[in-house]
DNA sequence: AATGAATGAGCTTTCATTCAT
DNA sequence: AATGAATGAAAGCTCATTCAT
């Protein structure tokens, strides 16, 4: 419950409310599938090699269309970024939902997120893209994650289930861990078809989760 | 000592020597001047902003004969990661240099990175937008560093330095770790006259080491 | 009858049906104006010395305009050979609709290729280049319109009008005689002024005819 | 005899005489060497895909050195349509060399054109592209041997050998006609390894040459 | 006599954006 | 609300030519 919160469910709107002109219902579905277009080709292509064209071919529309709901190609980019950002911090709050404790909780949110990221690789490639294309994207994206984990960190601290870290610079930290894991164990593994796993090993996923807790806990305990 | 081998400084080759037709003297001194350029403006602009008017302005020398050193603006750019790679390695095993064991050498390595990402900033920039023109080059980045730290950890663990965990999850680990504490703290921390800091806080440092060290000792030291 | 048929008559489709993507009545004028800017262009400046901007402006449209409709200067180059064979050949099939006779039908054939070539001087200068920008184009033209004499020197040959030879040999001689003098007698004349005069010598294309007439007669004619 | 002279071998001057400053034994050599490496050049890629650095690789000398012995591309493509015309007149007049009549004197003459044709494709591919780099290269090609022509027809006819033609016209007409036939049976053919015939069948050869022999036979011959 | 590093004008091509329909 | 033809700035790259060595 509240572990879920930390990540922030609370502020989720639905994509299709944002900004974005016309407001019919034939008008909100046109500006999603060019959000779902979007996703695509973004994280096919990446942003340069990206045009309004193609997204709009994927889409079904028409050229000029694009510009009744987005102002630019940036614009669109920062909407998908945003969505993204919204949905992976969704699938982490429901995977902690109900964990019993610190350490469930832990592996709940990673494991959300991991399965996230298997399932969308364009998460990864959107955001890390977004540091060159609309640097406050890719801080907007960071923060907000990271302040789930922070706060979690904060309760788990004051409940002593953790050392006395500071729960900040180690939110940061495990941002950095669990990215760079999951680009490497994920996104960059294929198998012997050149599909993508559906997830990273188990025995890295535990691994990690020993770094961590060791990292965390409470002398104590140990 | 062998702490600095791990990050490969025996490989290290000048700049210079790389591919590249005019050999004279005067035909290494116009490369690095590129090189130099291209560090500057692809860290400042961008890959896609910065364009080779730009490059060969800065470096003082005319268009064409960008050319003669380099096939594509692609090329220079491949040529800048491995350079980068090759001097912030040097400045990790540097800094490790004399280490008497592997919590000092884990101190120093660390530091050496960090001091280098707060002098050339070029290195995150350019590292990382590697990911979207020419993946390999990043991987080969990450790659290299992470061997540094795998090497380290399989000999600490042998001594009995470390826990008995897996170096290569836990090189990843380490080093998406550093990259994200290294961009929030180092690189978009500003102080009043916008200037970034020459390192990142001291406690943020040490609560990163703590939170490493705790994850790594092995349990009797505790 | 049968003479203009033999050059392909039928086959005459407007230039306009052409590939190239825009499709409305706005498009299919676009694309008639690029196409007759580079007639001029191509002719005046040759295929190097001509440029998509000076075709454009020549035109009076967008640079960007002219990728809608041509995937390159090749593209529309190779496009206005098809278009000038076309138009040649309908030209000499205009010519000798209704001869007589063999004779009365080589003279009407010539003068209307002849006619041609002195008003779309384009002809030569664009055809003649083929042979160095798109080869099979040079290849098509000269094989569009040889087919043309052949065909009709069968004829000739079944009708007893024409000696024993064989009609695709004597075709391409024909085709050979024709530009050469053309190219002489036409093109390279200039009366005082520097103009092109409007048709070669009647005393030169006499002494072609005669030429022609004699190596073809059957012996009992003469 | 005078065959072979209307083709003007007497103005037959050693190439590496020609202009181009350094005068030396080894200068002279070095001219020689451009000139071979730019007809192999030239007839490979043709004017404009050829450039001063492939001519001067092939000829194994150094690019500054080109400009020792040529003011620019184009003088040396100049110098080498000089030498081809000059090299071809002199195939065809050593061809003609002791030929008894006007009838064989032709048949050697056209053998020995399209000898060197087989030979040397580079004087197709160099002459006619001289149209469009430097029309009065072409000119003066085409000129000079079809004066060669000319005086041969003009003897001819003086000695009732032929009918009373225009021997400028008739000599354009052959110069024509030997050029398209050339072109087509012998540049254009391959055998089924992809090679060029060393001549173009006998029967193609009897048919141009009965095309002629009727086209100049004097009435009472036949 | 010979060299090759340096130069920059000029070309082709792409694509985000506008606007008349 | 939807369309797609038109636009032109801006980029990467080539190569004939120069000139200091």
């Amino acid at each position: 419950m509240s572990a879920a919160e930390d990540f922030g469910l609370e502020d989720v709107e639905p994509a299709s409310s944002a900004a974005g002109k016309p407001l019919t219902k034939r008008g909100a579905a046109t500006r999603t599938k060019l959000l779902e277009a979007a996703e695509h080709v973004f994280a096919d292509l990446g942003y340069h090699e990206a045009s309004i064209v193609k997204i709009t071919e994927r889409a079904g529309i028409g050229l000029g269309t694009f510009y009744l709901y987005f102002d630019s190609k940036q614009a669109i980019f920062e909407a998908l970024v945003v969505d993204l950002n919204r949905r992976v911090r969704h699938s982490m709050a429901e995977a902690m939902e109900g964990a019993p404790n610190r350490i469930e909780a832990e592996r709940a949110g990673f494991a959300g997120f991991f399965r996230f990221t298997a399932q969308h690789p364009a998460l990864y490639r959107v955001v890390r893209e977004a540091e060159f294309v609309s640097p406050e994207m890719l801080r907007l994206h960071y923060t907000r994650i990271v302040e789930g984990y922070r706060a979690g960190l904060e309760k788990a601290r004051a409940a002593g289930e953790v050392r006395d870290v500071d729960p900040e610079v180690t939110a940061w930290a495990l941002m950095g861990l669990g990215e760079l894991l999951g680009m490497r164990y994920i996104l960059w593994e294929r198998d012997a078809d050149g599909n993508r796993p559906e997830a990273m090993p188990a025995a890295v996923f535990e691994q990690m989760i020993q770094f961590i807790n060791h990292g965390l806990a409470p002398r104590e305990e140990q």
